[in-house]
Formats: C-alpha cells, structure tokens, sequence
DNA sequence: ACCTAAATTGGTAACGTGTGCATATATAAG
DNA sequence: CTTATATATGCACACGTTACCAATTTAGGT
C-alpha cells in the first residue's frame, strides 16, 4: 500500500506546525481564518484522511462498535442491517464477529472485546438464561459498555433492546380468538432459546387472559425446524381427543409445517384449523394459504441499541435500561374467519 | 473504561524493560528462558491483552479487513456468514459497511476504506457493469488490496470470486431439457445486476447448447421480486401461441411467483409446465410442489476471497485472478418427470 | 508609540507497541 | 584470568494524532 499523507506532510506545505494543523481539522476556534482556509486547501488537494488508528490510540476511542452474533442467518440479517445502517448514519465503524455458537458460554465476550478496541458492545444472543451469565459479570466489572439484544428484556439486570415476545403472542391469540377459536394448540420453539421460552409464557399467559383453558395435550415441542414441528402437529391432530380448531407457531417455518401436516391430514385450513405463524418471513405472503404471521420490527432493534449504546457510553453510572419493541399482526388467509 | 493493563505495566512488575516484554509477546528468541517465564507469568496474572491499535500504528496493518455490501439481507447472510466465520479462524477482525446502495457509483469505496485502516477490502456489489467503474480504478492506483465478490468473475480485469452463473444455468436448463421439455420460459431477474445479466445470458447460451431455438415471446422481464414475476408469467401464459413447458426463474421467489400464475391460470406443475428457481431458498422445499431450485456456495465464497485477499496481500505485484464456484441442482417435485 | 490583553501559533509530551542499535551480562576459548 | 564471542537486555525513537503550556503575534486602548 501507499503511504498515506499525513498531518504533518499537510504541515510543512503549509509551512505550519502539524498542532496548527491538528487544530483545524478538529475545529479548534483558536484559529485564523487565513491559515485554517490555507491548510484546508492543502488538505483538499492532498486527499488527506486522519489516520483513525493514529487517533484512537491517543483518545482511546476508535469511533467503532462490535456486534456479536452467534450467527449470520435470514433472521439475523435485519438486525445487522438495522445497526449497521445506525452505524453508517453516525459515522461509526462496526466490528461484526460471528461465533458460529462455540462462543456462546464457554468462551469470554471479552476475548473479541478487549482484543479489538471498540466503543461498546452489542451482543445478539439466543440461548435462554434466567441469571446472567458469569462471562457477563466480567464485562460489567470491566466497565465496557454493552447492550443485549433480544434476552434479558425486561429483567432489569443489563442494558438491552429487542422486541416484546410477550405482547407479540398476545396479538396473535387475540386474533384467534376473535375470529372465533378456543382450542388453541400451540407448536413451541425449544426451551433452550429465548424466543422459544419467552414465545410458549407469552401464550399461556394470553390464554389465561382470555379464560381458556391451557391443555396439555396440545403442545408440540419444535425446535423451530420443519421437520420436528411437522412431526408434533401430526402427533397432535392424531391424539384421541377434540381436535384444535386454531394453531400458534413459534415461527413460521414451523407454521408451514404445521399447514402442510394439517392438509396431509385432510383438514382445511382455515375452516378446520386456523394457522398464525412468527417472524413474517418473505415466502410465507405467496403460500396457499398465504399465512397469517407476527411482522417483528427487527430493523428498529439497532437504532435503538445503538443509541443506548450511546447513553451508557456518555453516562457509565446511569441505571440499567431495557427497550422492548411491539410487533404487528399480519392477518392473512390462514386464520380468516 | 477501566484503565488496560499495558505493556508497561507487565515491564514495571518483571522489573524489566517494555521492549522486553514485547519481544516476549513476540516470541522473539533473543530471551532468555528465565525471564520469558517471569513476564508471561505476570500477563497471564494480570490478563494482559495487546492494544491492537497502537500494534496497528506502528505496523500499519491492523489485522482487520472490510467487507462493503449493498444491503444484508437473506442472500447477503451466507456470504457473510462464509466471510466472518474465515476471518475468526484467522484471527482476524472484520468491518461491516453496509451501504444502503447509495455507494455503489456515487461515493468512492476510498471513503471508508481510507478512512477505517484495515488491511484489505471484499466488495460485494451487484450493478451490473461491462467495465470497472471509476471509483476501483481508484483503489487500484492506492493500491490497496481488494476482491470483488460476484462480479467481474471470468473478466480477468480484478481479482474476484464468485459463483458461475452460466454453468449454474446450464445445470437448470440440461435438467429440463433431461425431463423432455423444450420450450422453455425465462423469468428474468433485471438487467440492471450482475446476476440478472449472467443468468439471463446463461439462458441462451444453454439453449444453444441443446439446439432450441431461442423465443423473444417466452423471456418474462423480472427484477426477482414476486410482484413483476406473477405478471410476468401470466402474459407469458396468455400469448396466442404454443405455451411453454417449463419456465427457468432467476430466483426462488421469482419461482414461486411463476408457480402460483401458473396455478391460477388452471395449469398442473410440473406435467403442464415444469418450474426451476435459483438459490434454494429454505421455504421452497416446502412448497407444494417443492421447487427444484440451484443451491448456490454462498458461505464458500468467504473463505476463497479471504484466501485471495491474503495472496494479494501478501504478493501485491501477482497478477489479478477470479475464482468461479460451482452450484449444485435440487430436484424437487416442480420439475419431475 | 507603548502597554496589556487577547488571539494565534509552536513546541513537546503522550497514547501503547515495535525495532535497530548500543550496552551489559554470561559463556567459551585460550 | 584475560580476551573474544554469544546471548540478553536496555535505550531511544518511531508510528500519526491530540492536548497542554509556553511563546509569539496581533489588536485595542491610552
């Protein structure tokens, strides 16, 4: 690679001193008009940049965050782009580290961290915890500003953003029950992730709002997958009981396993059985039935983190915070009366 | 932030000087056995990790490279996916710009590049363009290592890695022609992108190849969104003339679009018109029909342009090289005999 | 013109590492 | 016990920038 032209290069052509020169680039008032119009000049033709390492090091600040994420997949993608764009609009760099999940426990968020320089730390993770885990306890004693996304919402123990798993299920058996439905069944998504608790509470505690009662029987237990969802609605319509007249998904791979386990059946849907899936993936708009499904506002998750980001980096004693984002009923011909 | 334990630090404790340790840390056999032990003692007690940026100062390597892309979406994922998960078992760090597209002619790559130090840049870009466009040339004349994902492959004008459309449709087009069709549709994906152009162009050649005469009547003008595909496929089925027998769609969605015309306008896939896509979404396997698709080596792009980029790093004088991957044909129930 | 305060600029140290060169210590040879 | 030679370590500078303090110039008021 070239040399790049530096501060000081800018200097001797300008015949100032490279201080003089560092002050206007970092507009510093104590500077007269003519040299700073000179230096700027000198500046424009030699296509300087300010070295950033050069003035990380003295700041130490690297104007860069990190975002790690056990994966890079279709669901992670809109939240990337979310911050990533954040980032772009800010000016900030951003540091992307997929662990492909061996991070996930074993390993300190602290290796990436602290072996990069950044600003702040954005950590995507999925599986499910009820206390925080003890690689956590270490960036907090180490002071680095971090911000969960989509875990720890509304457990006021860390500082986190995502979206509200909760109200987001309740949209979906209210829907259902508007159009109707009482025996609910529900396909989960696996106790071990977060969405897959939070999405299984979240539904129990809507029918509970809605004085039905909870059934058993009607469980399927994915994993997010086709083939196990599948498998439990098969499981399910065969079951020598009433059968559901509706079914909740965890997501919306498992809703089109559900569909295609119903129709395999002999079932209609939506007549016999109502379908709400989870995610609003692209594909689920063109299936017939075209699915009913949760649109997650996945693309506010960065903007939000990042500007809390940006309040604990500014206020590191502030008290903890979490934002929780609503979601929105997509009603399609799955779950029409 | 807390304060990091430096260099120094380790020094003062060992009772040693810095450069001591940083021969150390270097492994640097001008040491001796005894104070080796001493000082990687100490860093391991006081979990000394080296400050990347100062490294990066003085080495003016950062160990760091960027990717710029377009947008992050579901097909952008797995080439992250592929990138990040190279650059961890390299150790190295990876900058995420994601342009939002308004880079692709306006804004030189320079601007981050230059602004961001890092060692090398992977750009994902996909306009289609017959000649390299001002902004690269600009990067070759700082040289400044770079690979093209996607683009300019079998151009011999940059170093680029990316998957073979062409022989990716010919496996499209060689399959249907296997299952006995002929006259063969083509939704394309728009002329304004690389894949578009190569697919399309892919298209004819195999055509070609197989001696059926190529039909302006039977080419769809898509932009691989679902919309203009569904209009598209229609028309297409309407023309007073011989309806095709199969029709070959730029991607998946575009597919599925076709399948569902197709079924409206009362026609059976595939006896009446076999249907292949391209990128093996994963909702098309449960689609009824399943779609017969080509499954691209997204997440094996990451590691051949990392591999590139190193060479070229490593050797900036080589001369330029592309690397072509090859896709793979999924036949489902959309285009069986 | 002269003094004083304000505005502008220069000089230098610092951020944390790496590196060439000089120096000190240990080892080997005589 | 010297002297020569390897081996090990310290010293000082460099990387490109910011930040502080001192020095200089300029402006304002008499």
């Amino acid at each position: 690679m070239k040399k790049r032209t530096t501060i000081k290069d800018i200097a001797r052509k300008a015949g100032v001193n490279h201080s003089t020169v560092s002050r206007v680039i970092n507009e510093n008032p104590a500077i007269s008009d003519k040299t700073k119009k000179k230096v700027l000049k000198i500046m424009a033709d030699l296509d300087y940049r300010p070295n950033l390492i050069a003035r990380g090091l003295v700041k130490s600040k690297t104007n860069a965050f990190a975002l790690i994420t056990p994966d890079v997949n279709l669901h992670v993608a809109p939240i990337i782009k979310g911050i990533s764009d954040t980032c772009r609009r800010l000016n900030y760099g951003l540091m992307l580290f997929s662990t492909d999940y061996w991070l996930e426990e074993s390993r300190s968020y602290l290796e990436v961290v602290k072996n990069w320089l950044v600003d702040g730390v954005l950590i995507y993770n999925v599986i499910y915890h009820k206390e925080i885990p003890a690689n956590i306890k270490e960036l907090q004693k180490e002071e680095i500003p971090f911000v969960f996304l989509n875990k720890f919402i509304g457990s006021g123990m860390v500082n986190a953003v995502g979206i509200n798993n909760y109200s987001a299920v309740e949209l979906a058996v209210d829907h259902l029950v508007n159009i109707g439905r009482k025996r609910i069944a529900v396909i989960n998504g696996g106790m071990m992730s977060v969405d897959g608790v939070e999405r299984f509470e979240g539904f129990k505690k809507a029918l509970e709002k809605h004085d039905i009662e909870f059934d058993k029987r009607l469980v399927g237990e994915g994993n997010f997958f086709y083939n196990e969802a599948y498998e439990e609605m098969k499981r399910i319509l065969c079951l020598n009981m009433e059968k559901p007249d509706a079914v909740f998904c965890a997501n919306d791979l498992m809703a089109i396993a559900a569909i295609n386990a119903i129709r395999d059946r002999g079932l209609k849907i939506p007549e016999d059985i109502a379908v709400v899936g989870f995610d609003d993936l692209e594909a689920g708009k063109y299936f017939t039935p075209a699915l009913t499904t949760i649109r997650l506002p996945q693309q506010d998750i960065g903007g939000k983190a990042i500007d809390l980001l940006l309040k604990i980096i500014n206020d590191p004693k502030r008290s903890v915070e979490d934002i929780s984002l609503e979601s929105k009923l997509i009603v399609r011909e799955s779950s029409i009366k």
